[in-house]
RNA sequence: GUGGGUAUAGCUCAGUUGGUUAGAGCGCCAGAUUGUGGCUCUGGAGGUCGUGGGUUCGACUCCCACUACUCACCCCA
């Protein structure tokens, strides 16, 4: 017996309407903002990861699945969805199309994480990227977005908070200001924390230790040192937001944990799904195209993931659609005639109609039964009065109404 | 990587201080007089009781190890 690979999920096709459903919705939201699917590979060369990602991020430290491909290459299966997409960007030069560059896409992504409740290693990620464009106004479409995605599909439990961590410029002296905060207290640090002091301060302030959570209550604000140019972002960000009616929380605490990201930062969390509960995060990533070796484009995004999208919306009990059925099953009530009601079968498939038939050699009852098991609103059995005749009934399932028809008119009554 | 919890049928679970052929409900399959579903009834299939050791006359039950699942930390979607 060889089973699943530990942190991934079957769907099964019980549920993968649920999938579709999502899917269609992306589809439709994605077409009325203006922005067109992008695919790239599920793998790409390990260095890209390294560069655009950041190598002194968990996610490339400890998460990747990196392996050697036969030409001694080293791959890694993409652990999120941006860099791929600026890759992409750059190799096929989209900044000499008309700016800003909108695209989404919905991919696969692979970190090697233990798995728990709302995290697996094989997760699914709908998002967006915007290139192009430094506005503030593209940080709110692109937030917006989300919300709107959010409210159509009927989920009003999850919060948006935001932050802003600057430009390189201003970080750094952020960065240097938290450093000689904490680094006076270093004793009460945990741990971790003492190691975060010289690498990466700014994740002393998402630290969940209660001892840290208390020095880093009284820490420095990143948003008191923001630069003239990254303040006026944030606070024109802001007003874009109130003007469009979305609610947010300013939470100067959140960092993200993506080395690209500057200024805008922001998350979309759901208190009903356990621990881990980020639905959707994002922000602004002027410098990734360059560090990657491109022009100066700078953009913003999000991603967000769908199995835990999916366990809020299961959670709140919201409609994922119906599952979709058959139209019209078509019983047999003896061997003879069951190559009429395959025959007619497959002629009201060519015209479109959803018909089966039995394909288990089953008696009538059994038929039925089966038919009534998968949600078909209608049956019809064609019998030997039924091949003497050329004259059928078809029965709704929900109401026992008949209607009488010739077999060979019967996708009149479906289209 | 670090902790806690749990492992008995496809699913949800019983299984009495260790004692013969391991059970239920649901689901699946087949029947309940000859061509009609839902309700009811009857029957059937399906488990090396997570794996490997140990204790014992005897282990699903007690002990150890391993593995898997799960929740939390970390991190993130």
């Amino acid at each position: 017996m060889i089973n699943i690979p530990k942190g991934t999920k079957d769907v099964l096709p019980s549920e993968s309407y649920k999938w579709h459903f999502l899917e269609e919705k992306i589809r439709k939201l994605t077409d009325l903002y203006g922005y067109k699917e992008i695919r790239t590979p599920v793998f790409e060369h390990t260095e890209l990861f390294l560069r655009g990602v950041g190598e002194t991020t968990d996610i490339v430290n400890k998460e990747m699945y990196t392996f050697l491909d036969k030409g001694e290459r080293s791959m890694t299966l993409k652990p999120e969805g941006t860099a791929g997409v600026a890759r992409c960007f750059i190799e096929n030069a989209l900044d000499n199309n008309p700016q800003p560059t909108k695209m989404y896409y919905l991919t696969p992504v692979f970190r090697y994480e233990k798995p728990q409740s709302g995290r697996l290693r094989e997760h699914h990620q709908f998002g967006i990227e915007l290139y192009g464009s430094d506005s503030p106004y593209a940080d709110a479409e692109v937030i917006q977005i989300v919300r709107n995605f959010f409210d159509g599909l009927g989920i009003d439990k999850v919060r948006l908070y935001i932050n802003s961590i600057g430009c390189p410029e201003c970080r750094k002296t952020y960065s240097d200001a938290l450093k000689a905060y904490f680094g006076a207290r270093k004793e009460e640090l945990c741990p971790v924390c003492r190691e975060r002091l010289d690498r990466n301060p700014l994740r002393i302030l998402d630290c969940k230790d209660e001892g840290c959570k208390k020095i880093a209550a009284d820490a420095p604000v990143v948003l008191d040192y923001l630069c003239d140019g990254c303040r006026t972002h944030h606070e024109q960000l802001m007003s874009l937001l109130t003007d469009a009616g979305v609610e947010f929380t300013v939470n100067p605490k959140i960092v993200r944990g993506l080395d690209y990201y500057t200024r805008t930062v922001f998350e979309f969390v759901s208190e009903d799904i356990g621990s881990q509960g980020t639905v959707c995060g994002g922000g602004r990533y002027n410098n990734l195209v360059s560090d990657l070796g491109g022009k100066n484009v700078p953009a913003v995004g999000f991603g967000m993931g769908l199995e835990r999208l999916i366990m809020v919306m299961e959670n709140a009990g919201l409609s994922f659609g119906e599952n979709p059925t058959g139209t019209l099953f078509i019983a047999s009530a003896d061997e003879e005639s069951r190559r009429l009601a395959a025959k007619t079968v497959a002629s009201l498939r060519k015209q479109g109609v959803k018909a089966e038939c039995d394909l288990m050699g089953r008696s009538l009852k059994a038929q039925m039964k089966y038919a009534d098991k998968t949600s078909f609103p209608y049956v019809a059995v064609i019998g030997e009065s039924e091949r003497v005749s050329g004259k059928v009934a078809v029965k709704n399932m929900a109401d026992k109404g008949i209607r009488e028809t010739e077999i060979q008119k019967l996708a009149e009554l479906f289209i």
